[in-house]
RNA sequence: GGGCCCGUAGCUCAGUGGUUAGAGCAGGGGACUCAUAAUCCCUUGGUCGUGUGUUCGAAUCACACCGGGCCUACCA
């Protein structure tokens, strides 16, 4: 190891892709690696935390077809979603790209020309099924037959799911193609591969005696792909494939497995280009007064033979700096089985996010992390145990049950005799920085939790609420005693600061300012003001967990419901009682209501009053509403904003109100939304309405009485 | 079928050759009342999966078996 504070340290969590949102299963790792990075910059290393999206692939590509849109437009939308949810869990990246990026195909053609210029590229004609509807080449499980051993129907290209068998897509009884149903055909196409046996040896040695990977991943290898010839490759696909077009090969695409690892040193590349910084100081072999970079990188087991050796294997080849460590960890189950959607354990991060603090499950994550390939299991009743326990039981209510005493004098002048606890917690901390260096954070909470447990006990012991009721001569003991249990508070917050930094941030606003640096936690703080005490954690409780399931349930019945591939019929015009208007849908309400609406529809990102203020809704009186006979949905209504200023507006609430039954009723309308020009005449405006899951039917809003037609929502 | 990992108190786990095996949570009893029914003290609870070995000494090492998990399969 390098000198202390001499380290540059890159770290990486594996792409998400950008055909899915992010799931508890994926904050696994974005937390694991999160709270690394946060460690060694606390530390005053200076590392670095990339990430992008994985945007490549044929399932994107036809992800975007099925849904009538580009597929950049498709990747740009879950880009946005994907950095709302890290931001939700304070995954805190230096720069997050994607790999449909200028740099991304520049590196790429960098790697690629390397490659070939090792003669490490072939080319060889592959045999594969071909849907010639959809005019593309299926991988195996765009295919789907009766399996050739047992004829099991409905089986995927690879392998049976009733007998076991394995066989190729062409081996499929009755083949056809998940995309267009179409009986697909066997073609042959060139491919690309890169040849990897030439750096067999090379990657025996690497992962055998670099310290990169652990033994039994090494083992795992030897036997597994190590010990006979290293098949070759194959790095390309025929057009048409949503990706990068290999520049001296058109028609062929890089693979996404090819230009998606290259996508950390794009991510890198960028953020260089922000800071002047070079690329060769983090991925370079370094230089006689420049030793290189470390370079971390977390993934998940599933893709362990990508980043243990293909990556290294590229790497090698284009002479750029190889992994110092590559970090696997295994899956998450929830409640003991693996997330499923139809048990309502198929957890988003947004619908976390919308029922439980996401300290929380960071808190969790660590205390079951140890640094090994085990799968994490997510026990919501030992989840909530475990947090209430030992954050807001411990750690919160040091804080909380010692601050007040301390509003009016800040702590002690001197730090008095604690019996030698905090120096002792100090000289812990050297075991704690170990446990995360070594990502046993389980470990390290354990050795924290510790503090905590002698901190209370001290408290309890030292009995301020009596001093505090005996008067001003024990005011002086009482400031001491309260000043040791907030010191180690807060020696116990900068020890958290990489798990918890929202409450880091907190401990740091109640005493001693915002948390720099793990030296804090070395020395204590006297004579500082300590402000009112807010607050730092609610606790879990019963009602929170079975909301979040149900939420999660809901949200899994909803896609249910909008999978079917065959376009969903338009919903049928419900009966005509429903359009006498609102008041008689809605009945009168008196238990609570439901969580349904919401569940089923989870809040937008969050966005500023600006982007609110772009948005100019304006009261409308309704002047005409007209049934447009071949339309299934829409009323044609005139809406008046006072004056002569009237608007033409296209409404979607056919069937649910009776045209005559509007004319003259005030509502709510976008008065600066773009004309759209519609089958039946151009809409200048949105009419607004409420709909969602739990009750059918579409409700427009009404101004309370007294409101006039062009005044403005704000 | 093969490979790897795991099996310690009701639960989650620590302990990996050396005094009567530990922690947290849960259970029981008590204390306190500052604190988010939080905290503190005491306490119940284990033939450390089973068996056989190695050793002065085994939860810890070896072998076999039983049970669970992961990975991979007519090739390690």
């Amino acid at each position: 190891m390098a000198a202390p504070h001499d380290r540059r340290i890159l770290v990486t969590s594996a792409l998400p892709y950008a055909n899915g949102h992010i799931h508890l299963g994926h904050l696994v790792e974005y937390v694991q690696t999160d709270v690394f990075v946060r460690f060694q910059k606390l530390r005053g290393h200076r590392a670095i935390y990339l990430c992008a999206d994985d945007t490549h692939g044929t399932a994107i590509m036809i992800r975007a077809r099925g849904e009538g849109r580009s597929e950049r437009a498709l990747v740009a939308a879950m880009r946005e979603a994907h950095l709302a949810d890290f931001d939700g869990f304070q995954i805190a990246f230096d720069h997050y790209g994607s790999t449909d990026s200028d740099a991304n195909r520049r590196l790429c053609d960098m790697i690629w020309s390397r490659l070939r210029a090792r003669g490490l590229v072939v080319s060889r004609d592959v045999r594969q099924l071909y849907d010639p509807e959809a005019g593309v080449f299926l991988a195996d499980r765009f295919v789907k037959g009766c399996c050739p051993k047992c004829g099991a129907s409905d089986q995927y290209g690879d392998s049976c799911e009733a007998c076991g068998a394995a066989y190729t897509p062409a081996d499929l009884v009755e083949p056809r193609s998940t995309l267009s149903g179409a009986r697909p055909e066997v073609r042959s196409a060139e491919h690309l591969f890169v040849t990897l046996e030439p750096l067999h040896d090379f990657l025996a040695t690497w992962t055998r005696s670099s310290g990169a990977i652990d033994p039994r991943i090494a083992n795992y290898l030897a036997g597994h792909f190590l010990g006979e010839p290293l098949r070759d490759w194959d790095v390309s696909r025929p057009a048409p494939y949503f990706g990068f077009e290999i520049p001296d090969a058109p028609g062929h695409f890089w693979y996404v497995w090819f230009d998606a690892p290259v996508g950390y040193i794009a991510a890198t590349e960028e953020w260089c280009a922000a800071r002047g910084e070079t690329l060769a100081t983090w991925w370079g072999r370094g230089a006689p007064n420049e030793p290189p970079a470390e370079i971390h990188h977390f993934i998940g087991k599933d893709i362990t033979y990508f980043h243990t050796l293909f990556w290294p294997a590229m790497l090698e080849a284009a002479g750029l700096a190889l992994p110092t460590r590559v970090r696997i960890h295994g899956f998450l189950t929830v409640n003991g089985q693996k997330m499923s959607k139809s048990r309502g354990t198929f957890l988003l991060a947004r619908t976390y996010l919308e029922h439980l603090d996401p300290g929380m499950l960071r808190y969790f994550y660590a205390a079951k992390l140890s640094g090994g390939i085990d799968d994490v299991d997510l026990d919501l009743d030992e989840f909530a145990a475990k947090v209430n326990a030992d954050l807001v039981g411990k750690v919160v209510n040091l804080a909380s049950r010692t601050a007040r005493w301390l509003e009016a004098t800040g702590l002690s002048a001197a730090y008095p005799d604690d019996g030698g606890l905090f120096a002792r917690a100090a000289a812990d901390g050297a075991e704690i920085a170990a446990a995360y260096e070594d990502c046993d954070t389980a470990r390290a909470m354990r050795t924290i939790m510790l503090a905590a447990d002698r901190a209370n006990a001290y408290v309890d012991a030292e009995q301020p609420w009596k001093l505090a009721k005996a008067g001003p001569a024990s005011a002086a003991r009482l400031q001491d005693v309260a000043s040791v249990a907030l010191n180690l508070f807060r020696q116990i917050a900068v020890y958290l600061a990489p798990v918890l930094p929202a409450f880091a941030a907190q401990a740091g606003a109640l005493v001693g300012g915002p948390i720099r640096s793990w030296d804090e936690s070395q020395r204590p703080l006297t004579g500082s003001p300590v402000a009112p005490f807010q607050p730092l954690m609610k606790r879990v409780e019963k009602p929170h967990l079975d909301a979040l399931l149900a939420a999660a349930r809901a949200e899994a019945e909803r896609e249910a419901a909008a999978r079917p591939p065959t376009p969903v019929p338009a919903p049928a015009p419900p009966p005509a009682s429903h359009s006498g208007g609102p008041t008689m849908t809605t009945p009168p309400t008196t238990g609570p209501d439901s969580a349904e609406p919401l569940a089923a529809e989870p809040l937008a990102p969050e966005c500023t009053i600006d982007d609110f203020t772009k948005v100019d809704l304006r009261v409308a009186r309704i002047v005409t509403a007209e049934e447009v006979p071949e339309a299934k949905k829409l009323l044609k209504l005139t809406v008046s904003f006072g004056g002569d200023a009237t608007r033409t507006v296209f409404a979607g609430i056919k069937g649910f109100h009776a045209p005559e039954s509007l004319v003259g009723r005030l509502v709510v309308v976008v008065a600066n939304l773009a004309p759209r020009q519609m089958k039946f005449g151009t809409s200048e405006g949105m009419v607004v309405a409420a709909s969602g899951a739990g009750a059918p039917g579409v409700y427009l809003l009404s101004p309370d009485s007294g409101a006039l037609p062009g005044m403005r929502l704000r």
